[in-house]
DNA sequence: AATGAATGAGAATTCATTCAT
DNA sequence: GATGAATGAATTCTCATTCAT
């Protein structure tokens, strides 16, 4: 009776506070420190040091250092992708919706560096990531632009004399090459102007219309 | 004097073939290597054991591991650009020229998978890639490019109301986006036919016009 | 008292049982194990996993890993050797006595390969092992022994010119190598016919008598 | 020319001297060591401390710490089994040479207590010992008893009603065991003694003959 | 130009064991 | 009696690189 009370007493804790402290504060670690170096300079005892936890706990909670940078990923894209398709809610139209998937990616990319510089300069270097969960969401994420660009299709909008899959390559490539200059030299981006003229671009050409 | 005797009788070999031929059985080695795993996981003493020479010698020729790829990857950038630079002498017109800097670049990619999978998937993951004589001349190929797209907007073909800069990363991502599955997975690029697609895209958008 | 008075209140079990089921799960575990690695490369992890314990659990119940895998050896050890002595007895004379012995001995290492394996191979190289409660009931199984040849001197069936222990420490040597290959490569041994074997050498050797 | 003379001036030296001198110092390590601890709580930095070299270096020569090991092993038994060939050269009938094999083998055990306590309580403990190359050497070895065995049946010396091969595990068996409380608990053996009382049990058994 | 030998420095991972609850 | 979380300590092996010759 009396723990019970106690319980009670104690603050609402949402559910996902559930997971273990250490493993949060390791995976905190891991974020911090990639702020400043590449993840493979990084060594096991730097993160636990700076996660103030054992070394031996990161193999509690992750299978491995790269385990652990997946799981970090993972987390991140999870919110993201969930993020996105939330935000597509509502909008009516391919073009529409293209131009805030466009957006909300450079966003996504100008907001958080550390996971930018991962995702368009390291971890596609890494082996096995093609077979990650990982690798997964990204496609996810793919797919979810591949739907937009078939209902344009279907709803005449876009042109259908080119593969949809090459359409897509082409807008993930172009957002991507967009933002990789501010990524590597660490220039801010534009969010609204660069997304307005890459859609320009890739709704239109690049030849002048008469 | 009987070397020498022996070298005169020798056909006449042009001037570039006077590297040591340790250093070139090196860069073969480490090409060879390269098929096959990435260059993280190839040891000097692979290259060396491939090489047939004292794994000691690779720090004659080359300054680092490191500094030997970029030797490697700066020969095959340089024959690369070279040859573009020539391929476009003669085509007049930017839009004929971004046809050619398209279609080369795809034929580049799909060519020497090696190169390809160095370029896109590992070397911007170097540390220090930024400031080498490789992404030099990586410079060098988009200095070409932007010279084409700025001669398009002079001449009038193309549109004035985006920054170039930006135009040439469109084309860029598009490019490498376009490749880069063929590449991870291993498939072959219909060259023609991507090149086609995605100049129509560049060029007019992905917009159905009326 | 209290406890006492607990205890009679309970259900009366034979005393063997009343040892806590968890450290019977444990112990229970560790010999599973054991059928397949060597108790070198079996972690408490493992043991705790098998037995469906928690991992701490093993250090409530024995010192340490290590007096985990003695206890068990005991338990096995000790049923054994008074096994032997309840065989032993009623037989009539040393010769008799060492068939059974032999006999015995050779059934034990054949019925259980698990501690067999571990008793010729493993716990011999394990540091402390010679001053182990497991030795000394090994010690009680070798005395055992020394007594029946004694015995058998003292009544004049046995030569009296060659130190009793050495005589033993033939026997033992027989048995166990007599038995090593088959422990070894998994074979089964024919126990009658060895024994009938091992004691004709024994008690007449191996030159042949006219 | 010049070279050949130069050559032809140096001491002349044995062909053996040709292993590099880093080698052997860390066999010799490896065996200084082995007196004090049993060779799983020797640790690599160890050995490369006492050998006076790099640690890597280890790694050059052997390729592990356990191939160091059985290097080490393999050259000891080759040169105890190549001697003992040469002692049973010129003896005359089956019992003589079991003399001194058995005289030969306790005297091995004797003589250099470190590769005895390996032997006979370490190494067949280990991973992968039976496919080694040591293990090889020690089936020569018991090959040769057993060839001697089989020649006193066929000479009529030795009884034909008993398997060869278990008349040789009696003897190894015997062998051993009489050797081992020496090892265990660092006695001297009395080798004379020893050879005599073991071979006169298995030449005529230990009962009373009257 | 070439090499055999040697090395420094690191770094990930494993595991038995302890402790607070 | 039982457990989840945490940890200290250790250790093998790898590899790029250097140096004397």
């Amino acid at each position: 009776m009396e723990k019970k009370l106690k319980k009670r007493l104690q603050p609402i804790k949402p559910a996902r506070l559930s997971v273990a402290p250490s493993r949060t504060k390791i995976a905190k670690a891991l974020k911090e420190l990639l702020q400043d170096k590449d993840f493979n300079s990084i060594t096991t005892a730097e993160i636990s040091r700076v996660a103030g936890v054992n070394e031996a706990l990161i193999y509690r909670h992750f299978t491995d250092k790269r385990g652990l940078l997946h799981a970090v990923l993972t987390d991140y894209l999870n919110e993201f992708v969930s993020n996105l398709k939330l935000d597509l809610k509502g909008i009516k139209g391919a073009i529409n919706k293209i131009r805030k998937f466009v957006w909300a990616s450079i966003h996504y990319y100008n907001d958080d560096r550390v996971f930018s510089k991962i995702q368009l300069l390291e971890v596609r270097n890494f082996p096995g990531y093609f077979e990650s969960e990982t690798y997964q969401i990204v496609k996810q994420y793919a797919a979810l632009l591949l739907d937009i660009i078939n209902e344009g299709i279907e709803t005449g909008v876009f042109r259908q004399d080119i593969d949809p899959t090459n359409i897509r390559q082409v807008i993930l490539g172009a957002i991507e090459h967009y933002c990789l200059p501010a990524i590597i030299f660490g220039h801010t981006i534009k969010n609204d102007l660069m997304a307005d003229n890459l859609c320009e671009i890739l709704f239109d050409g690049i030849t002048k219309k008469h």
